[in-house]
DNA sequence: AACTGACCTTCGACTAACTCGAAGTGATGG
DNA sequence: CCATCACTTCGAGTTAGTCGAAGGTCAGTT
């Protein structure tokens, strides 16, 4: 099954944009092009993409996607260096998840805080008291 | 109680450069000089500065926190425009944690399957395989 | 008095990762 | 034959920092 490059970018939930920019970077290497010149994806196109995808969302750098990719095609060797990579987009990966839920907290507080504002009419204190308690623990 | 900017650095966990940033660009409006020019921090700041920080590691851009911090200072008729600001954040949030931990599945994945391959010395097969199992579930 | 080092300042250049628009190519369809 | 559509390349623009150079102020030391 092939693919155009709209058809990758619905699917992955990406823009054209960001895959031509990958593609460019050589981080899609075995894309073809068809009889006009336009980008034909495989099903094992989307495999490396969904791979891209996973990582750029998880914070990690093109650079560092780049060196992953040649260490996949550099054969069994480089097993250990991949494994330690994933372990550390892991590590990472659980931290961004913890910290995004603290600053959820955060934003929880607010919402009840204007919700309690517009409820009973009070005053909204001015800015420093707005502000207050931003440390709300909120689980 | 006062700080400098390096203080706010640390206690805050972003780097100079981004706190200058943030000031150059009046998001901190009530930051006070000293008789040297030197930024003076003050705690009231400093809660500013944590909003600031969480919203922007929520994703919300520069502009729109601008917006933000222009109604929380025009009193209390912006209640119900912050109020929306904060559910809408709070609601992206929740989603890009979703995403993350789904991001995390496919990455604990990797980290199985290469930690399978070291245990049991088998070959890596190559890049199409390596890359097969792509939405696995894991929660 | 001059020097050193620790802080801070501004300014302008640079970066990553897109994002977009303009101009062009080639197949399809009335 | 011309329009429309889907794609192409290329170069410029954007966001949110990140950094280094050059310089001011002060405290302590030689």
């Amino acid at each position: 099954m092939s693919y155009t490059i709209h058809e990758v970018a619905e699917k992955m939930g990406i823009s054209t944009y960001s895959i031509r920019y990958y593609h460019e970077h050589g981080m899609l290497p075995f894309v073809q092009r068809d009889e006009n010149n336009n980008r034909v994806f495989e099903d094992s196109d989307l495999e490396w993409l969904n791979i891209i995808v996973c990582l750029r969302a998880t914070g990690m750098s093109i650079a560092r996607i780049k060196h992953y990719l040649a260490l996949a095609q550099d054969g069994d060797d480089t097993v250990p260096e991949r494994y330690e990579m994933m372990k550390e987009q892991q590590a990472q990966t659980l931290q961004e998840i913890k910290d995004l839920q603290q600053h959820l907290a955060t934003i929880n507080f607010k919402v009840a805080h204007y919700a309690a504002l517009m409820e009973n009419h009070e005053p909204d204190s001015f800015i420093p008291s707005d502000l207050q308690r931003k440390t709300a623990v909120n689980h």
